[in-house]
DNA sequence: GGATGCATGTAAGGGGTTACATGATTTT
DNA sequence: AAAATCATGTAACCCCTTACATGCATCC
């Protein structure tokens, strides 16, 4: 099992359409887990099928109706198992490090280019998260809301995601600049 | 594809076995790919069909002997081309991230437990790669190696990895001690 | 009238994980 | 004598990606 947690995880506190996961899990939002629409729509049958989540129809006006989802009890109780079981190592996968590493089979100016278009593409994610981190404060300090608000978790995961971002940009630009003076 | 170019890139510039390789997909040394002996013996063997890779024999005393495999021509314009096109978005998937997102279904000790015995793995990968990296420096400083050497990927490579490591050590403190505050 | 957003899937195939298997040699 | 390290795989299964598919509503 794999995306089954982080589905969990998402509809904590809240009820969403497979539709709403999936801009959830593709961009800029989640920097921990990443999902494509096919897969999240048959994770959620699957979900369903085993009780540990329930859809509702809800009718639209203006657009196509949607099927959004809960956590059942026995949701809630999978995901407190989950997080008590030994936490699995991560799993990175990124090809833009690998194309570092082999820097030197590459022309330099092709690998600043990639280096580049991540960076431009760091940034536009590191600005989305955080506005979203700044949404979430609503105008309190963070030391104020992470004291004070009732549901941090996705604070802290957002936290997280926006460090990785911040070094992917801190990266891109030395590894690019190294090159840049190498040659 | 995948392990593909991030096997081609790690025999780059040097001969290395299946055992090797294990070892450096494995754990510590590698914060940017990670892959199981299995996979690795049955991509090598994969590769040396393609002709990117052939493979040697290498005879041992006192230890079983082995194969050890090496970029062809053809395995290097492969790596060259992979490093030209574009680049596919990371893949990062981090249980951790997603227990501290439904903090509010779990046992707050129970997570905190979970940050803490990650950050101890992380502090343990940090100084293992901290030394990897001051081996590739040779007692030089980190800019004179980086004007000089002849091939920095790995180094650049090892520098994102370490980054990423800290960043998760900074990161579990944080969480860890912001839980302890609200219980 | 065409593009974009909302909304939900099916089918096929490739990549990766888990479990199982073997055997020699060195260290404790 | 047992445990750890070196060394290399096979087999089954699950997860995930890629390609394909549909249809309505709003925005430009």
């Amino acid at each position: 099992m794999a995306l089954r947690h982080a589905l969990l995880a998402a509809l904590l506190d809240r009820e969403l359409s497979g539709y709403q996961l999936t801009k959830l899990f593709d961009l800029a939002a989640s920097s921990f887990w990443h999902a494509s629409s096919q897969q999240l729509y048959a994770e959620l049958a699957k979900l369903e099928a085993d009780g540990l989540l329930t859809g509702h129809e809800v009718v639209q006006h203006g657009r196509p109706n949607k099927r959004v989802f809960a956590l059942t009890d026995n949701g809630r109780d999978e995901l407190a198992r989950f997080t008590a079981a030994p936490t699995k190592p991560i799993s990175i996968r990124d090809d833009l490090i690998v194309k570092a590493y082999a820097e030197h089979a590459a022309d330099p100016s092709v690998l600043i280019k990639q280096l580049e278009d991540r960076l431009a593409q760091s940034r536009a994610k590191d600005e989305f998260l955080q506005s979203q981190l700044a949404r979430l404060r609503d105008g309190k300090s963070e030391e104020e809301y992470l004291a004070s608000a009732e549901n941090i978790g996705p604070y802290l995961a957002g936290t997280r995601g926006r460090m990785y971002l911040r070094d992917e940009i801190d990266w891109c630009e030395w590894a690019s600049g190294v090159l840049r003076n190498r040659s």
